[in-house]
DNA sequence: GAATTATTGTGAAACGATTCACTTAAATAA
DNA sequence: TTATTTAAGTGAATCGTTTCACAATAATTC
């Protein structure tokens, strides 16, 4: 299969305005209506459409319904995913409450933290020792995890989950981990996202000048 | 100028590999030692050096201080920048701890927040009221701010920022937002970016069947 | 029911980023 | 001091993505 990243986070980002419509009581909709609520063009919108065979009807737009079945259909949407965190600090608790992913269909099975006072098995998710990462993935058959530990000991952390079968990660270490070609990493360097706009910034306003 | 977007993400990357490098007494380095280290090829490092105009020694690699001053002078990395946070749930308090920023040059001087109970003047940085949004931006010259809001009032929060003065912000609320064209936004969608992890892993998956 | 209009759908062109293929020069070896 | 080696530097080719230009067709109007 051909890998069109950039048109797969927008197909989600359209399933997500997809069922905004169909809440407030939509029916049908026009490439138009994306373009303008994602900040992109109609014909991008078709482009990304065509690429996938996602169709709709001409003049009339795309039926709300019928659209949402195609794209879940084509994004995979269709049971629950299970998903652990390794790292039990600021940002892989906030990740832990944050709703985003549940609305999803992603579920946070676990934590995982080296802190023995972090950890708790009764909690929901439980916040497991390290030790037992291996082990719950490999029962568990985890195919995602996010690591959110500090970035001396990611890469560490990263050889066991794939050891143990995890296929994926989100990445909130700010550094670039290793990892076979068939594993997928996204990294989510906060740090680095924040000096650039920063950069950015600094540069429209040289350019003014 | 020429927006090489993907470069200037590099540029910071390889600045931090350089700082981590430095620290270990190293004195040279190549431009293999950055693509083995960040997953990427010496050929790329060598071609966004060019791009910015950095240089090494043909056949001795690259002076660590001495690029390091280059890419200082390149990122504009010379004063600190003050940043502001609104929204004080979990993920902003997670990003107000992140030590990452610190190390970044970024401060981060006060969080915004809605519900009275999160709230807190006396607190190292403040956890102000959103009604002094737009007077704290104003008073403090602030460029760059952080949204961490629910989604239905992120354009609200957008809104006020850009007319107070702030000039680019990192977006974490899971929706497109609007702004002037010379007006800088970056997206961190969590949900999108987990979700497509969880796509692109079961699009390998099938690609083996 | 024919003409018009609005919108989808898509091959081709343009653009931007990455990789190739080669040149240059400094350091080391002979 | 000359030859060899190693790594930087870069214009050109390639590749992937976006945008353009226009064809197809469903809905609406006359």
């Amino acid at each position: 299969m051909i890998l069109v990243k950039q048109s797969v986070l927008r197909l989600f980002q359209y399933r997500d305005f997809l069922i905004r419509s169909k809440k407030l009581g939509k029916e049908s909709i026009f490439s138009d209506d994306f373009a303008e609520n994602l900040g992109t063009t109609s014909i991008q919108v078709r482009k990304d459409f065509s690429i996938f065979g996602l169709s709709g009807n001409k003049r009339a737009g795309y039926k709300v319904d019928e659209l949402l079945k195609q794209l879940n259909d084509v994004l995979k949407k269709d049971e629950k995913q299970k998903v652990i965190i390794v790292g039990a600090g600021n940002i892989g608790k906030a990740l832990m409450k944050y709703d985003g992913f549940r609305e999803g269909g992603l579920e946070i099975v676990a934590l995982f933290d080296n802190d023995s006072k972090a950890q708790n098995e009764k909690a929901k998710p439980p916040v497991l020792a390290l030790e037992q990462l291996y082990g719950f993935i490999n029962e568990n058959k985890i195919e995602l995890g996010v690591i959110a530990v500090p970035y001396h000991s990611a890469q560490q952390v990263l050889d066991i989950m794939i050891l143990a079968g995890i296929k994926g990660v989100m990445n909130f270490a700010p550094i670039a981990l290793k990892a076979p070609k068939n594993f997928y990493i996204n990294d989510m360097n906060l740090k680095i996202e924040l000096e650039s706009i920063a950069y950015f910034v600094k540069s429209l306003k040289k350019k003014r000048t």
